[in-house]
DNA sequence: GTCTATAACGGGATAGAC
DNA sequence: GTCTATCCCGTTATAGAC
């Protein structure tokens, strides 16, 4: 067995890229055959239920990703302020301050996402879950903790998606601000529990 | 000239059904042709530019429905509040509580969105544009009512993609809820404006 | 204005040699 | 495991009759 051109590793990780550019509908078998440089038949031999394999692999790498990238950070013993910052951080990054597209999103505008559903279901829950973790250690009721986590991702795609509208990635940089300070902001006291 | 089966305002509301339910890519001629009841010759006599003319035609045909449905009653008499309530019960009303997507997300997603980007800023900015202006009448600094003009709609574009994502709506209910209370709320006094 | 028919192309997927 | 060659289908778009 030869050393391959390319691990399977950096693969994913082009198609990733390719994927989050062009989208599921967008991405031609020509275009994923160009950017890992293997022919179609090639690809049919890694993923030989052929492009939504392919799309679930790049999926099941983003997920490898994040877990180290993010979520195992948000296990570590620092502040639960800390452990925020440097999600958003990793999250800037990730995004390039609004200039790169969210694969989920990609994934659930694809032209029949519900072959995705069930990933899709369990990447936000995920992601959800990993900051509301994060409001209850700083001391949030859940429910509220809860909240905050949805509020978070809700506010990152929708940048990312009024950025990519009106080219402006402002509106990206400044959501990000504002989650650093509003996500583990004390519960109101008074009214329902918010 | 005999009273066609659709007029052309019938056609657009049906198109721009089938363009939030499938997409820009998603939705192929012959889908086009069947929700419309047109052939595809006919399609190309009253859009010579094809696919993307329709799109656009639709596009601009949310814009007026949007103008009569939103904008308009913003230019009311009526107290700021009300009105940001009334814009928010369209917007509740236009996505059936999260269930429908955005137009403007499907194009944005769509494989080159290069040919929606000025109309879809525009469309962007409009809609920002109007609850910036009732902010400022509701007695916020402009720069403050830019930016709630934004989040209100990055939060409502984000809500759609977590609901399309993970098919729960209650996400989308409690947005729309939260921005009630907040796009209006005073400007903190302390900190850079915000 | 609308139709039927078809062109021209690119898509995803497969066969079989090496 | 990778390649070349090919298949079949749906796509957008057009031609020309009515």
């Amino acid at each position: 067995m030869p050393a391959p051109l390319l691990t399977k590793d950096e693969m994913l990780a082009r198609l990733m890229d390719l994927f989050r550019e062009k989208g599921f509908d967008g991405a031609s078998l020509s275009d994923i055959s160009e950017s890992t440089g293997l022919g179609k038949s090639s690809l049919y031999h890694h993923f030989p239920n052929g492009k939504q394999e392919i799309a679930l692999g790049v999926l099941a790498y983003l997920g490898s990703q994040l877990e180290q990238a993010v979520f195992e950070p948000m296990r570590s013993s620092d502040t639960p302020s800390r452990k925020l910052n440097r999600m958003l951080d990793a999250i800037d990054g990730f995004y390039e301050g609004g200039r790169k597209a969210c694969l989920l999103e990609r994934l659930c505008a694809s032209v029949d996402a519900s072959r995705f559903r069930r990933a899709l279901g369990r990447a936000f829950e995920t992601w959800i879950g990993a900051v509301e973790t994060l409001g209850v250690e700083s001391g949030l009721p859940r429910a509220v903790a809860r909240h905050r986590g949805e509020d978070l991702v809700v506010r990152i795609e929708g940048a990312l998606v009024v950025c990519a509208g009106t080219g402006n990635t402002s509106v990206f940089a400044r959501t990000i601000r504002d989650l650093r300070e509003s996500v583990l902001m004390p519960a109101r006291s008074s009214r329902k529990a918010n």
